[in-house]
DNA sequence: AGATATTTGTTCGTATGTATC
DNA sequence: GGATACATACGAACAAATATC
């Protein structure tokens, strides 16, 4: 069970969270995040689950692999 | 940027937008428009370019496919 | 190579709450 | 009070990318 805030957007308390884990190492570089790990701890809608995704996205907190996930960390570089 | 005119709501004013377009044939049969693709171009909410697509809808001047988007042109029959 | 499963990408359908005019 | 407008949040369907068998 999760207690959601009445003040803030669910959307951001999750990415607030993972953004925390993040920053205190809990998810260090190159940990996987994916779309169903966060519906199914928060209990949330994957199109939600998708928002703090982009979020964290555009902060620059991690990069996402179409058909694979998101990564903690920059995006690498294509050449080997 | 978009101007935006006091006297009518601006789902009237994306909406008579895009049925010129339809009209001059700068969107011609068969061409897509998406909910994103209007709120990108004027910056609206998505609700707001709803009821503009609605308001299409029901002049008959395009059809909508869930999942997929709307499309200018009648809305074509089911069998091959 | 081919089939299958998983995951993200995209898009529409629907509903609710809030604020403004 | 009603119409408009925005943000949020759920669900559903299908496409595309990726990985596995």
């Amino acid at each position: 069970m999760v207690e959601w805030r009445r003040d803030t957007s669910r959307w951001r308390q999750v990415a607030n969270t993972i953004r925390a884990r993040i920053e205190s190492g809990t998810y260090p570089p190159g940990w996987l995040i994916s779309e169903k790990a966060i519906t199914d701890e928060w209990g949330i809608a994957r199109t939600t689950a998708r928002k703090a995704i982009a979020w964290l996205r555009d902060q620059g907190l991690i990069y996402t692999r179409p058909g694979y996930g998101s990564f903690v960390g920059p995006e690498p570089d294509d050449d080997a």
